[in-house]
DNA sequence: CTAGGGTTAG
């Protein structure tokens, strides 16, 4: 095709103006290989010395995530400036390389220039998390040395460090916060906000009623320190009593609501917000999601992708987190069709909630293609794949994919462990999985937590070792939970141990005297038997405390609609229908010689659910 | 420097 405007060549003196536009605005590039091209410019033009071209240039370099470039930037510059450090520093932080930031810091003092301002703040980012209370603490004693006080983001950021470090650094926090001489509105939303997180919510609510003047940081951190405590109504009471609410405090209350399962409220709070952002809608899809509400779900879906907002990667990974903790296969396959639209790449992040939204649906085969297509993975893809695998019955796999990992020089992490002998117990690999928990913490490291009690006696309940899992859990160095009991109450069942049943139960009790799961076992535990009369007395028990067991249900989802089955269940409009393939099938597997309880010790997992 | 959604287990 022929060209019908004339290419005219741009001059030098309009190239000029264009370099010199794009320079000024070279911080915000986010395009690598425009990046590039203008670093490639700057170098020839002999610019590269110039400390705000190359402090430009590093941000660039660092928001692209490409460090390599951003460290040789830096080293190109002879003599860098205190500025110049801050902003190394800030691009480690932010490329979540902590260590690296913090030898900045230090080699900037081997070159005798001295931290200001503005690096506390940037390096203290970098270290946010309880196992970081030393470094803090040592930040804080140099602050104190180089007298920084004097700005208040240094203590503010010191304050938001140490109220990060759990309950020890809330101490060091409170105690900075009082001999501080001055205080700004951040200084107080800092420490509300770090007491709140603790569940120190009355505390925090003093200093609420305390201070000079609230923001409306001040008013969503304390409503949200009431929603995280589940006080919804003292949240509400805020949230009515505000002088302005803003879209952060709408959706704080929207994923209160929802988190108490009361969908209802969320839902005409959301309707009624005036203006919504991605976390609110992302806050009331996951919501639906997570409880299995498929229509109202993707209705939202829907419709916030009409509104044109651009899922992130928090909305994907949040929903597809929900998709995976109900089923709900087709959303989640939906998420799947946005992230192929709209993305070339996807973080490894997404990739993991993708992966482990499919093996959860039991859709292990695009599982699997999700996680060797990866380009890269973690720690989180090996143990979502492993224990999606173990789960629905692929234990050898599963172990192969151990071994894999371990190749690919990974060290397994105590999640890993939770999966490899979750594989054992549903594999049925006794004595594989037996050697796998004596061993982990000598191999590995990973000394066995109560998890792996639980999957080890459970693992022993079902392979009818009942002897070796009664001494285990009298052996065990940590206080057996209810998940323990629970297990051994489940093999007792498997193996009709009568006598073991009412041992377990009797430690079970004390732990959670009136849950109707046991009561219900200990009665079919009994009937097994044909001990009627403590049939009896476990069916009047249950009644007389109200407790009333919740009957096992199945949920399939099928073409965005789910269906819910329980025993002996003729509600379903194809019922009639449904109980003729089921007729069908058992008819084959007695043809082989199985009988259902034959199937159930085979492969009693959970996952049946109620039988239909 | 402070507020809402965020992947693996239980």
């Amino acid at each position: 095709m022929q060209a019908s405007v004339p290419v005219r060549a741009p001059t030098w003196v309009s190239q000029r103006r264009l370099f010199q536009q794009k320079l000024s605005e070279l911080h915000k590039c986010n395009n690598l290989n425009e990046l590039k091209q203008l670093h490639a410019l700057i170098y020839r033009s002999y610019l590269h010395q110039d400390p705000f071209l190359s402090t430009k240039l590093i941000t660039s370099y660092s928001n692209c995530r490409q460090m390599v470039s951003a460290i040789s930037v830096f080293n190109q510059v002879q003599t860098p400036n205190v500025h110049l450090y801050n902003t190394m520093i800030r691009a480690h932080v932010h490329n979540s390389q902590s260590l690296q930031a913090f030898d900045v810091f230090y080699r900037m003092q081997c070159n005798g220039v001295w931290p200001d301002n503005f690096t506390y703040p940037f390096l203290l980012k970098a270290f946010s998390g309880p196992s970081y209370i030393s470094v803090v603490r040592m930040v804080h004693a140099h602050v104190e040395k180089f007298g920084f006080y004097s700005d208040i983001f240094v203590p503010n950021a010191l304050l938001d460090s140490y109220s990060k470090c759990g309950v020890m650094g809330v101490h060091a926090a409170r105690k900075l916060f009082w001999v501080m001489e001055m205080r700004d509105t951040v200084s107080w939303n800092t420490m509300i906000g770090g007491l709140v997180k603790l569940g120190e919510v009355v505390e925090g609510r003093e200093l609420f009623d305390e201070m000079p003047e609230r923001d409306s940081v001040s008013w969503n951190t304390m409503i949200d320190g009431y929603v995280k405590g589940g006080e919804m109504d003292a949240a509400f009471e805020l949230f009515q009593r505000m002088p302005e609410r803003n879209v952060v405090s709408w959706s704080t209350m929207i994923s209160g609501y929802s988190k108490a399962g009361d969908m209802e409220t969320a839902r005409m709070l959301f309707d009624k917000m005036p203006v919504k952002n991605l976390v609110s809608w992302t806050i009331i899809i996951s919501g639906y999601a997570e409880k299995g509400i498929v229509k109202e779900a993707i209705e939202l879906y829907d419709r916030m992708e009409e509104a044109l907002l651009r899922p992130d990667d928090g909305t994907i990974i949040s929903v597809l987190a929900a998709c995976a903790e109900s089923g709900l296969l087709g959303l989640g396959e939906r998420v799947h069709v946005t992230i192929e639209r709209s993305r070339y790449t996807c973080s490894v992040h997404v990739c993991n909630a993708l992966l482990d939204m499919y093996a959860k649906c039991g859709s292990l085969n695009r599982a699997l293609s999700v996680f060797y297509r990866m380009r890269s993975r973690d720690l989180v893809s090996w143990n979502a794949i492993i224990h999606g695998l173990a789960m629905h019955g692929n234990g050898r796999e599963a172990l192969q994919l151990f071994t894999g990992m371990k190749q690919e020089g990974f060290a397994p992490d105590k999640v890993t462990f939770v999966g490899v002998l979750c594989a054992c117990t549903h594999g049925g690999f006794v004595d594989e999985g037996i050697h796998y928990f004596y061993n982990m913490e000598r191999d590995y490291g990973v000394t066995p937590e109560i998890e792996h009690y639980g999957c080890i006696i459970d693992l022993l309940g079902r392979g009818g070792r009942l002897n070796e899992a009664f001494q285990l859990v009298h052996d065990m160095p940590i206080k057996p939970n209810n998940v323990i009991w629970g297990a051994l109450l489940g093999a007792c069942r498997m193996h009709n141990a009568v006598e073991l049943a009412e041992e377990v139960l009797n430690q079970l009790v004390k732990l959670e005297p009136y849950d109707s799961g046991n009561l219900s076992m200990i009665s079919n535990i009994y009937a097994a038997a044909g001990n009627w009369d403590k049939v009896c007395d476990a069916r009047l028990k249950m009644k007389n405390t109200g407790s009333q067991k919740p009957s096992g249900a199945s949920l399939i989802e099928l073409e965005n609609e789910v269906h819910e089955f329980t025993v002996v269940d003729k509600s379903h409009p194809k019922s009639v229908r449904i109980y003729q393939m089921i007729n069908g099938l058992s008819q084959h597997l007695k043809k082989d010689g199985y009988t259902a309880d034959e199937i159930l010790k085979e492969n009693y997992s959970g996952s049946l659910g109620g039988s239909l």
